[in-house]
DNA sequence: ATCCCTGCAAACTGTTTGCAAGGCC
DNA sequence: GGCCTTGCAAACAGTTTGCAGGGAT
């Protein structure tokens, strides 16, 4: 989903109907090569004050959540409060910033390959996740 | 926090007044050796059922988070839909297992040397934490 | 007597849902 | 036309808060 333009057939293809909102909505996470996180409210702040569009918040629920089921976004656990989303589906970390509440990218690579030197008999593992959380110096 | 007995002299060394209900819950917490992992549903309803009391909700939140505050017991985030609570307040990591929705400990010795190559300027690492979800087999 | 704590109910936040009207194929 | 989508408002889950009555010191 990352290059500019027929968000339309990308949607298509899909299997989701290609309404304005949802165009809209890809141009927003989509129409940037940069990986973007964002809350729903964010989403929603943005297609109100940049875009000058009014999309429902039902609206903006719905899509998020049919383009997380497609994996064009992931879902990131960070606290409690609200969810944040990723645009990047690729297997990688994160780290939190606690002083300005933001998410940023840790590429697999910057991780010393993690050895887990423990298992659960009958489970198998589905993720293994890093969250390092980071503040102001 | 963990022998079995007095808690009264604990609360009250804390600085929390040694309540019956606060006495009840730390019974439920720390008369055990096993580190214990729960949400506050999972405690409302240990206390209902088996210790056939009533401690209205407001109070064990008001408790779990006093005890948070003290350092007796960490919040750990495992996905946003509620707050899990552990009494290992040590540092270390956790599993997931989806198809129950239990925590597991994972112990920092468990997991080889995770190292991040890769820092943000201005900001210190506040902390590290894995989750490895799993799954049945 | 004072201050803290409890417990109810109401409030609140982020999210989900029911449903009527409208858009897409 | 039929099905999918939107958007409002109501519902919902987990959590927090205001406040009056009760308990601890």
């Amino acid at each position: 989903m990352n290059f500019k333009g027929n968000f339309v057939d990308k949607l298509r293809n899909s299997g989701l109907r290609p309404t304005n909102q949802r165009v809209k909505i890809c141009e927003v996470l989509f129409n940037t090569h940069k990986t973007f996180h964002f809350t729903i409210n964010d989403l929603s702040k943005i297609i109100k004050d940049k875009l000058n569009e009014k999309i429902s918040l039902a609206t903006i629920y719905n899509t998020v959540h049919a383009f997380e089921k497609k994996g064009y976004l992931k879902e990131i656990t960070i606290n409690t409060e609200k969810s944040y989303f990723d645009t990047n589906t690729s297997h990688h970390h994160h780290f939190f910033d606690n002083s300005n509440k933001e998410l940023i990218d840790l590429s697999n690579d910057d991780v010393e390959n993690i050895k887990i030197n423990k298992s659960l008999p009958g489970k198998k593992i589905s993720s293994v996740e890093i969250l390092v959380k980071v503040e102001d110096e």
